[in-house]
DNA sequence: CCAAGCTGAGATAACGTTATCTCGAAAGGT
DNA sequence: ACCTTTCGAGATAACGTTATCTCAGCTTGG
């Protein structure tokens, strides 16, 4: 910048008036100093820009897996760039030292805000950070402990909705697989179809499985669920990932036992019946989140907000596959 | 900083030491520097760190789109990781400006270097940003006319594989559905195609159909090369997405026609039969990409290198399906 | 016992920006 | 013709770090 000053003799505030296009430079001058700064191959250097101005315009998110698919990553995204933020992105691997280490870095680095898709139990960390006015939001999963803002799916009501369709096409006896309990979201569904089968005035017995997403778990939860005495003629599963093991696991007797998904995803379609599923809401999920770190970022005062997005039921077939007689 | 110097009663430099962990300081000042930091909660600030040093230790990855699958990322992530070096990820939607203004943040952020997956045929832009020094790696498609380090899979072999896998199983009408050929891989894996057909001194005829993913289309292109007096008994398609709309649109003929897919995926053990596919090594394009940034970053005066990763046939019953009679 | 070396810590000057203040000159009003 | 206003552009001082140089106080060896 010295040296562009140099060559168009000026001073080096006025090349910084020129490439911040203020408008009180003399038509001339700007001229010489596009002419210098194209000369001489002059960048920016956002650092030192960042540094003077205090902000960055930059938010950071920290999520499960990049490589993976994230509708609501996606959401977010476009909604800080309608506001012209900058995004930029890191996996955490479901790892808490990662996501520990990820969060810190980008707090160094003085992003204004960040989105979070928090992983286990313990954030303490974040709490000298937020006392020093990071602005934070938590999607998916709630920072459990701390005052912070949080963008959540309606887990409970999409289990319920799942449930009572299932009831409503004749099922009485109804399985839930699901992920392991240590996950947020995996204990609210697995609660709230407890709640289910309590209110249906049903036993739990061998309706209810919940574990990681291993392929020899899957099968054996299936086995169990489909035999006995007493077999389900409906399964309900946690999450995608589940929905796949599960017809798997299921074969050709997907055509005979009803089943809703919990996620939507792009195989719903491909296959045979289609898959009737829970679907989250991730662009109201995305945009919600950047709405309420907006308002953060502008004023840290902001009352701490828990939004709950409601969830839609999406029948496509595979749910309203009546029970065998 | 200046704060906790004062607080600690040392000199700012001493401040610094400590947080550099800089040996050379005396145990009583390490514990009163401490405990200041703690008291006033500084946070260290990168954005003066990294103008001081020059460096950034942050590798920008700008990708078609965070929230898709991506092994490739994630490969490029953990080699990151493993130089100690930050990944910070953006989308460029596959669309020319969107990726520009991308790259050119990362540019005055002064990242380290940068992976890019391009899009289009016009990089002139870069050409300023590479004379200034930036350090960049194409990945999956070259920049076009400009000398910069390149990791692409060998995708004219994958083709190859494919089509004498399926001429090996008694096929010798194969069609082929691809992507639009304005797309680096779409064209290169369309050119070896018509070099398979040529080579077997086959006529192209219906057996070759390329364009936008559109599920229309597609289930036009089917439609097309099974029909007619003399219909495909195989269809080799471009790219993951294909292979499934290929699949939906084929419906029950599925387990009649021979299919080999482009790309590996998670779908391909869950259809019946299972797929099989040209499967890329992301695990091998990632950690390459890494190993050339860096060593481009070390030395800019490293000659210029593209790498071809090889890419694999697995076998997994739809390509083994053998012609009608 | 003193010169030479070592060691821990401070003072100062960058790194590349932009906000603020200042100032000269041109324009406008009486 | 003089005073006031406006406007364009420069000088200077931060922003929060770290590298370099300096120096006082100890060792150490002949």
């Amino acid at each position: 910048m010295v040296d562009v000053a140099r060559e168009a003799g000026v001073a080096l505030r006025t090349v910084s008036r020129v490439v911040n296009q203020d408008p009180t430079v003399g038509p001339d001058l700007v001229q010489r100093v596009r002419a210098a700064i194209a000369d001489l191959g002059y960048r920016p250097d956002e650092r030192a820009r960042h540094l003077r101005l205090g902000v960055t315009g930059t938010l950071g998110a920290a999520v499960r897996q990049l490589s993976h698919v994230n509708p609501v990553l996606r959401a977010v995204e476009r909604a800080a760039r309608a506001a012209d933020l900058m995004v930029l992105a890191a996996s955490t691997e479901d790892d808490e030292s990662l996501e520990r280490h990820v969060v810190e870095s980008m707090c160094r680095r003085r992003f204004d805000g960040i989105v979070l898709e928090p992983i286990g139990d313990d954030h303490r960390y974040l709490v000298p950070e937020l006392a020093a006015g990071l602005s934070l939001v938590a999607v998916d999963r709630p920072v459990l402990g701390l005052d912070v803002d949080c963008v959540l799916s309606d887990n409970r009501s999409g289990i319920e909705k799942a449930y009572r369709h299932l009831v409503r096409h004749g099922h009485d006896r109804i399985a839930y697989i699901g992920d392991d309990e240590r996950i947020y979201t995996a204990r609210e569904r697995a609660m709230a179809f407890r709640g289910c089968v309590a209110a249906h005035g049903g036993p739990l017995g061998t309706m209810l499985h919940t574990g990681e997403v291993e392929s020899g778990r899957i099968r054996e939860a299936v086995r169990a669920a489909l035999s006995g005495s007493a077999p389900a003629t409906a399964i309900v599963t946690g999450n995608a990932q589940l929905s796949v093991e599960v017809l798997r696991h299921l074969g050709a007797d997907a055509v005979d036992v009803a089943l809703i998904g919990f996620d939507d995803s792009e195989l719903a379609t491909l296959l045979r019946p289609d898959l009737t599923v829970v679907a989250q809401d991730t662009d109201a999920i995305g945009s919600t989140a950047i709405d309420m770190l907006r308002a953060r970022i502008a004023d840290p005062a902001t009352e701490v907000r828990t939004v709950t997005v409601p969830v839609e039921l999406i029948t496509r077939g595979s749910g309203e596959i009546p029970p065998a007689p």
